[in-house]
DNA sequence: CGAGCCGCTGCAGGAAATGCAGCGGTCAGG
DNA sequence: CCTGACCGCTGCATTTCCTGCAGCGGCTCG
């Protein structure tokens, strides 16, 4: 796409922070790109980027740009894959931004996306729930899929999927034999917990908010392969919510058990959009896919 | 703005029919046109542009294509009309379509626009309530000010305006000494009226619809100008809204009376724009402005 | 059946974008 | 205090790309 070079350059230099490391990126001279600064900026009469010392910063005038480029090329990208469409071929990029919980989930249902559409390529991100939801409104992700998001101003959503959060051990450990268990009785044994910046933590925080109890985790991790290790390793007491529990378990001889719900209520997974946003035809496709595939198999609404 | 002509250029070929027609409308030539769109169709490795013997025409495919375009086109001279704001100038430039009854009425607003802001540039054309809808659609006007509009899919209203249907005759006719007329007094005196492609006249056609009655024009026009003179000239019957009816009368010696609203049903002149569309700074504060007016005037909701 | 359009192509001249080398400025760390 | 690193920016030579001219073949209409 010729005509829209000069876009991609602005946009890759406002990530960059700096001409030069953005030439780089774009295996251009830093030239080159500070003459097509120079001439948009001579163009629309005013400067787009304030001059600091170490680099180049958007000024207010560039801010209100950069979100017209960025809905022009993901539009393009938009118009592009409704045309391959049109063509019969399906083709596109379709990026994720997703929770670490739904990292397990996901492999499946890419696979048989890409089993119909080889001509699909995907790149999934892991970025907190946070980071999630700004991935969407920079347009480094097509569609995201967090559990229990901060906030969701610009987030439109497609699904919700209910998750009740599990204890997960191993399945020599006393609590296996019980059915479903209580909160206080995981805390009779030693537990670890992922970090606060994560949902499955902020429910039981929560949970526990106006009780005498604390939580006291003996392990503390951002990784729930490490939890899930842990658990195993030193036969304790960790926890997540069913999808991030692949089917054949997560690990051999793990297993996991519903916390009772009166003791930790249930959390939402969303799947969004940027709001407003028309997604592509191969994101839409896929959007839809997953959305049949998590109905069918949890509580969804 | 040199990273969208060839954006233009497409869309100047869209519109022509033929590439040497747009060539000349953009006065280049047309081998440059052409390569153009050949480059562009390389591109997109798709054609956009079907080859008819006497021209070109757009695709599926262009037509995908096309909309993306004006969608980018129009929305760049919102962003650029936004910057201009930041930068403490307003500039710009408004296309108004709308119905000829409005005519009198838009140079009062547009003149105290301008007071306030001279950079800003009007365009304004007369189209009857289906082309000015067609006007939002091709990005031919930014504004629509219809009476009495027929179809409003793409119609994204702002703003209606109850109006009652006035008879207009010279201050002489017997009429004139009434407060509101009947429609039955009316038709005892020679009328004139508006084709049926204008509100008005539809109004009471449909009011008349069910009765014996019918309405026998001795003369009829397209031009409501016309039928102003005309009634005042022959001392016959004519009918307007009265926002087609400027304060001091639009004719010396021309009296209006409101017609019984029993007789006739009143109509709503509808101001919108195309749905979806963000407006640029100036047609939306524009339109603001009139609708303040209108609100002071009218009955309005 | 020829006149008039049409889209398209080979070729040459010209305009615009690119790359190289280098300038002046700011900042961090020794 | 100074030195090296990094920044944005500019003059100049080169290359690349775009444009315009002339002309071809195809089609339609009178």
């Amino acid at each position: 796409m010729r005509h829209m070079t000069t876009l991609l350059y602005i946009d890759a230099v406002a990530r960059a922070g700096s001409i030069r490391k953005a030439a780089e990126t774009l295996s251009i001279t830093s030239t080159a790109l500070n003459r097509r600064l120079l001439a948009i900026e001579e163009d629309l009469g005013v400067p787009i980027f304030e001059r600091l010392p170490r680099g180049v910063r958007l000024n207010s005038a560039g801010e209100l740009l950069i979100h017209h480029i960025r809905n022009q090329i993901s539009d393009m990208d938009r118009v592009r894959s409704q045309i391959a469409d049109l063509a019969g071929e399906r083709r596109g990029h379709i990026t994720i931004a997703c929770s670490q919980a739904l990292l397990p989930y996901l492999p499946r249902q890419i696979a048989a996306y890409r089993r119909e559409h080889p001509g699909v390529t995907f790149a999934v991100f892991r970025r907190d729930r946070e980071a999630a939801e700004q991935a969407l409104v920079d347009h480094t992700a097509d569609l995201a899929l967090v559990f229990e998001p901060i906030r969701l101003a610009e987030f439109q959503t497609l699904l919700t999927v209910r998750q009740h959060v599990h204890a997960m051990f191993s399945r020599h450990h006393p609590l296996a034999a019980r059915e479903t268990v209580r909160l206080r009785e995981c805390l009779d044994y030693p537990i670890a917990l992922p970090t606060r910046a994560y949902g499955v933590r902020h429910l039981m925080e929560v949970a526990l908010a106006d009780s005498a109890i604390s939580l006291n985790p003996v392990v503390e991790s951002d990784s729930f392969e490490f939890l899930g290790h842990q658990a195993i390793a030193e036969g304790i007491v960790s926890f997540q919510i069913p999808i991030g529990l692949p089917p054949g378990g997560m690990l051999p001889d793990m297993v996991s058990r519903q916390l009772d719900p009166r003791d930790v209520p249930s959390g939402l997974i969303y799947m969004g959009q940027l709001r407003g946003r028309i997604l592509p035809v191969a994101a839409a496709k896929f959007a839809e896919m997953v959305q049949k595939d998590l109905e069918a198999q949890y509580d969804c609404n």
